[in-house]
Parts: structure tokens; sequence; C-alpha cells
DNA sequence: TATGAATGAGGTTTCATTCAT
DNA sequence: CATGAATGAAACCTCATTCAT
């Protein structure tokens, strides 16, 4: 039996990097290339992917219709044909990339393991998502930049992010009847730690490299940042162990 | 009875939020006593005003040179006079937001208190500068979406940041000898962390509180997410301390 | 009865204005037989008219796009819709220019004359096209009161007047075979007092005007200019007719 | 006694290159550096120096009077207070090179040379004077542009360039007495030649050079284009003599 | 369904000139 | 005489969007 506190002190190298999708890619609901698939979906499929990059890329107000239009295998009357207006190709964008995180998650199935590793699981799994998918990171962060205006729209992305919590209230949940967490604790709160210490290695890379002149973005830097914040959220929520004398 | 330490089992709500100049308030440079040189400064002066408001408020391509001129006592033309573009008035302004934080953060003086205490109190700094300027945090989050292409082009703020560093160093460094603090940390990972916490508590409210329905902005929800930061971030750092049985 | 070369004596008068195309039409690609083509060609057409006559009006800093804008039957934006910025537009006016000249020049078919009538018939028609355009001339001379700094920029222009330079040549060594024609002559050093003499007559005649209080416009004034140049080039070239005593 | 046309086989390599004020140095007339001369005179003085390379530079309207302001001992504000306007300061640049010109010219003393050889001095003169005052040139071409308006304006320009007309006009009656030139012939179509060959050299040097992938600004290449001028003038001019058999 | 042409409103920037001191 | 600050008018250019076919 475990004397320690073993996740601060055994840093989870061995939680390994949960799969996702190909980072980037973004047809995941486009199936199999069956030949019945019209090109209208394809077409706005393809509008989709460009725009992400775009408005991920310069933000709402940086974005260029023009040159999401040229990036495209169609032309710009195709993306108003679509997509109604800029706001409207932007919502589009942000409601596929929060429904692609969730969806993913949801398949994590932190049920079947051990609170204290099913907890790491999922911090890892959170960071390897922002780290493999900036331009999701990118779009939350513009979509702050504009107080949510966009979001507040939106009433389908918002169901899709409560469950998130759900999974997380279930988790903790077990990880106190079993005796490893401290009780008292808050799943919303504990979410947000995980997200800004996950979101913040992402999104603020640049400002932060060159402030204090560090690479942040070697795969070497990132597995360390990676087996630090796992760490630390570990140890924020395990119940302390006695240790032996 | 405690058996632990006090940090992480006392909310550290006895932490003053530290005195910060007034929030938006932008004339530190003030203090130069000649009376005789008023106007030019006090032009500049406005416009960088009016315009970290309209570059935090839309970000870099969002804002307009019209509003901020609209909001000045002076003219559009001025704002070209003083500052030569928006790329200038930006760059300006992004200087600015940076050395004001480092500036106050210098003062704080943490080498008057024991190392857990200077600890809970920087991070409290932290915390509470992040929710008073929400205008620096914006101007972080633009900046990260332009890549940090502006940042890399001022000297003056990569070496501004380098400091902060500094005192979180010493600080470690001091808790490590007095057997508080436990020993491996990295100084950058460790304001990394801290920054990341405070930093999503107000970059991404917008997207959080709808998200999860809750507001994140009342006093209330502030200062338990203050206690959560402070608390999470003494753990992580803490020696674990041998309780008897 | 004469004994000296008949060119010298006899003033050209009977060598014909040679027939150009009427000043300032400028739509000499329209020849493309197909009608369902129409409006695009047209209006950028229609453009580079009226901004030939603006810039050669008002050289390139001194005109304005606003003024081309309302001269024509489209908007503003159309012409950054077809030339992209002012300088593409100047561009494309320089390029249409000098295609004019050199494309004409090439179907005076000088070698169906003797060399000494080809001559003058060279240089007469250097001299109409002149009289006839003073938009090329203005165009040129303001090209270089920037340096040569756009025509620099556009190769299709220096492969056109190449071959200015060849027909000229070949006329040369024809008079030359014939021995009407003295040797040793150079036929770019000829080609630029050609130039001179003619752009000259355009160019400057306000100033020389102005000057000498003579007016240089009158069609009789035209004509004893035209002469005096046909006859110096003549004079210049010809060979040194041995007279008998 | 010559039997040949001297002019014409011997290319004028002795006529010397006429000494003018060193090229570009605009001061001619400011005396020795006197200590009674006052500051007032040397700032316009300055400024117009600045002047004319600004607008030789850039025409009239490229012209910047910010640009000009910056590269003077002086400010802004001065030269408004000397010359009331960017107009006239234009004015003032045009007069003072057209007024510099003429005064060389006329201290050239041509009645002291056979007329053969006064017009070759003159010619060369000429060439030598455009070569070395590329500004000149530049202004003239640049008054043209502007059809003459500006020198319309002023009255001592257009009395100091009718002397030239006396001069040559003089010279080309003693060659027509003493049987060495042909007459028939008119001053102010002369002096028009002579003009236009040399400012022809200096003023298209940019568009002929890249038309012609000749650099035409090498010593050597001037001082070809030099003998060819001269000749061409002094074959134009020159009663055709006899040769021997 | 698709496309190239067209557009008006508004964005950033420039410039000659004047004012206060 | 001299200067830095200030300015309004207008310049060049861009953008999301729509029209004709």
């Amino acid at each position: 039996m475990k004397t320690r506190s073993p996740a601060a002190q055994t840093p989870p190298a061995d939680v390994q990097p949960v799969a996702t999708d190909n980072p980037e890619d973004s047809r995941p609901r486009r199936g199999r290339p069956s030949a019945d698939r019209q090109a209208p979906d394809q077409t706005a499929q393809n509008i989709l992917e460009v725009a992400t990059r775009e408005f991920a890329d310069k933000g709402f107000s940086g974005a260029r219709i023009d040159a999401i239009a040229e990036s495209t295998r169609t032309s710009k009357r195709m993306i108003y044909y679509y997509f109604t207006s800029k706001e409207g190709l932007y919502l589009a964008v942000l409601e596929d990339a929060y429904k692609r995180i969730r969806s993913i998650e949801s398949g994590l199935n932190l049920d079947g393991f051990e609170p204290l590793d099913a907890l790491q699981r999922l911090v890892a799994f959170a960071f390897d998502y922002h780290v493999a998918h900036p331009d999701f990171v990118r779009l939350v962060m513009n979509e702050n930049i504009h107080n949510g205006a966009f979001l507040a729209k939106s009433e389908s992305i918002q169901q899709v992010n409560r469950s998130a919590i759900d999974h997380l209230n279930r988790l903790y949940r077990r990880g106190c009847e079993a005796g490893v967490f401290r009780t008292g604790l808050n799943a919303v709160d504990l979410h947000m730690s995980i997200s800004a210490l996950c979101f913040f290695t992402v999104a603020n890379r640049h400002t932060f490299s060159l402030s204090f002149k560090r690479d942040l973005s070697s795969p070497k830097a990132l597995a360390a940042r990676r087996r630090s914040i796992i760490d630390m959220v570990v140890r924020h929520v395990q119940q302390e162990v006695p240790t032996p004398h």
C-alpha cells in the first residue's frame, strides 16, 4: 500500500498522451468518402476549415473574407450562400471547434479507472488537446476579446460544455468516497484550474517566450510543463497521506 | 487542531489585496515636478489612456483610430504626431502596460517576509492585479493573437519582464534554505503556473461564465477563486510536513 | 543646279505627317473579336485612358485617384480592383504608352524606301508622334523625375524599346553601304539625337515659349521646327558630297 | 587655312570643359564669409539650397515641406516666414536656378573668338552646364510638367533668358559675315536645337538608359555624347566648304 | 449552384499651414 | 527671430457585401 502521495512524487510520465484526432484536421464527421456525399457539404466543410485557420490566426476583425475565399476551392459568393455573413461564418467555426473537444472528452471513459489515475488522465488529456489544437485555443481567446458576444448567441455550444463539469464531478466524488481526494473542493473551480494551466501554456506562449527567453514549444519543454501541471493538480486534490517515520 | 502548514489550510483571506495604482489610471511618470511642460506630456498621456482602453477592448485590428481620437481631448492628427502610426500607438500602449505591472511588483518588497508568507503575498498580488487591470490582460491576449509580433519589436518590455523571475527565484531559494519549500522546482515554471491561474480568471471569464453558467465576476466568486489559487500554489511548493500519528 | 544632297537642300516639306492612331485614343488591343467579354475590358480601358491624362497632366504625385475616378464611368473602388494601387495604375499607363509608340514605329516599313528617304521619314514620324502625343512625352518626363524607378520595374517596356534601335541600325547600315551615309556613327547616339530634338519641342515648349516669347505651338512654327530637325539630322548623317568646281 | 570643315571632322576634344561653379553647390553669391553677413540671409539661403534639392528630386507635388525643414538648420516656421508658402519657396528656387545659368553664360565672352570656335565653345558650355547641374534640368522639367505656370508668374526670369538669344544672334551674324556660317538660319531655332540636345542628355538619361541598356553617365559616354552634339550643331550651321580633289 | 464585377462606407495616413509661446 | 504643438482637409486604400449573368 502506498504511503506517499504517489502522484505528486511520481511525475506521471506514464500517463500516455491521449489519442486525439490528428491536429488541425477538422473534418471529423464527414465519415467515409462514400460517393453519395454531395459536393455542397464538402464545399461548406472546406470553407469551414479554411475559415477556422484564418479566424484563429487573425481574430475576428483581423480575418479577411477575401483571404478565406482565396484559400478555398470555391468563390466568395459561396461563403455568403452557406454562412450568410462574416459573423455567421465565425459562429459556425466556433461551434465546430467546441463540439470537437467535448465529443472527444466524452470518449475518455474515466469511470474505468481509479480516481487518482483518472484525474491524471483527464489533466493529461486536457493538456495534450490544447497543445495539439492551438486553433481552438486561439478561437476561444478571440471570443473572450469580444466578451463572449458570439458564444452568447449559440445555445448549442453552451449545452455541450456543461457535460465537462458532470464528468469531473462524478470523478471527484468517487475520489472523495475512496478517501484519496480531500473534500470541500468544487468541480467548477477545479475544472477552471486545469483549464487555466493548460490553456495558458498554448495561449500565452508567445509573450511568455519573449518575456523570459525560453522556448516553450520544444517537446522537452512541453513534457516538463505537462508533468508540472499534472503534479500541481494532483497535489491540490489529493488527501494528505500520513507519512511513515 | 491543524497539523499541517497553515497556508494550505488557512485560506489566506488575511492576505490583504495589494494596493495598486487605481485601475485604468495611467500617468505613472507624471512625477517630474516641472510645471513648465504640461501640455505635450498630457496630450500624449491622454491619448495613451484612451488608446489602452480601445485596444484592450477591440484588439489591434478591431480598434479604430477614429474612435480613439473622438474620446481624446485632441484630434486624430495628434495621434500620428506623437505615435507615428496605429502600430506605434499600440506598441506604446503595450510597453506602458508591461512597465506598470512590473514596477508595482518590484515594490512588493518580498524580502521582508517569511518565504511562505511572501509567496502568498506574491500570488495574491498577481491575482489582484489581474482582476484590477483587465485591460492589461486583454492587451496581452491580443498580443498573443498576433504571435507576439509587436512585443518582439520592443526591447524595453523584454528587459522589464526578466525582473519578475529574479524576484521569484530569490524567494524560492530562501524557502528552500528554510526547509519550507521542496527543492527541484523551477522559478520560470512556477511563475508560469501563477500567471496562468490568475490570467485565466480574467481572460476567459466570458467563455467560462457562459459555458458553465456561473457568474465569476462577483466579489464572492473572486474571493473564493483567489483563495483556491493561493492554496494551489502553496501546496505545489510546500515541503511535505510529516504528520504525527 | 544642285550639286549637293537634296535632303539637306530640300526641306522635306513633302514628307507627309505619318498617320498615327488618333491622339489620346488608347484601345489598341480591342481587336479581339469576341463580343461576349465587353464590360471588364472596357472598364479597365476606360480607367487607363482617364489615368493617362491625369498622370500626364499632373505627374505621379500630383495626380489624384479621386480625380481619375470622377472622370471615369466607374468608381474609385474599381481602380483598385483592376490596378491594385496608384503605382500599379501608373505603371499600366506607362507600359501602355510605350507599347503604342513602338508598335506604330514598327509599322513604318522603312525597308521599302531609299536610306535617305527612310531616315527623313523616320525623323518626321518621330516629330509628328511627339507633337501628336504630348501625354506620352509628359509621362516620360515624369518618369525621369522619378529616376526611372517605375520603368525599372517593368520588364515589358524595356523589351519593347530595344526594337527601335534595331530598326534604326538596319537603316543606317543600308545607308552606309549605299555610300550616302558617312560611317563611324552609332545608332544609339543617333536615336538619342533624334529623340532629343523631337522630345524637347514638346516637353519644354512652356518654359521655352515663356523665355523667348515665341509661340511654338502654332502650325507654322511646328512646321518650321520639323523642317529644321529633319535637316539637322540628315546633315549629321549624310556623306560629304564632293562639289565640282 | 582650313580647307575642311574642321569642326565636323575634328571632334572638338580640345574644347575645354567650361569652368562653372562646382556642381550642386548653390551658394554662389554669398561672397566671402565676412562677419557682417547676418544670419537671416544665411538662413534663407540655407533653406533655398535644401529646397532646390528637394524640388529637383521630387518635383513640386512630390516635395515635402517637412522634409525640407528637417534638412534645414532651422525650423519649418522659418520657411513660411521667408517664403510665405510652398509655392513661394518653389518660385524662389526656380528664379535662383535660372539666374545662375544665365549669369555664367554671360561671362563666356564669345566675342573674343572666331565664330566657329565660339560656337563650339558655346555648345560645349551648354553641355557641360547641363551635366554639372542636373538639379537645374530637373527643375525645368518639373516646371514644364506644370505648363510653366510658376515661370509665368516670374518676370525676372523671363528677362534673364532673353539675353541668351542676343548672344547667340550676334555670334551667328558674325559667322555669316565671315562666310563660315550658312545664312537663312534662325537664332531661336538654333538655340532650341542646342538646348534640346544638351537637356535631353541629362533629363532623359534614366528612361533612355533603361530602354537601351547603356550607361550614359560614365565619363566616357558623356565625352562621346559631347563630341557628337558639338559636331551635329557645327554641321548644321556651317557653310558647305568645297573640298579640293 | 457558381462566378467575376461592382460598390459605398469607412479605415489609416499625409500634408501644407497656423498658433502659442 | 525661432520653435514645438496643433489642425482640417483630403489623400490613398480596404472591407464586407451584392449584383448580373
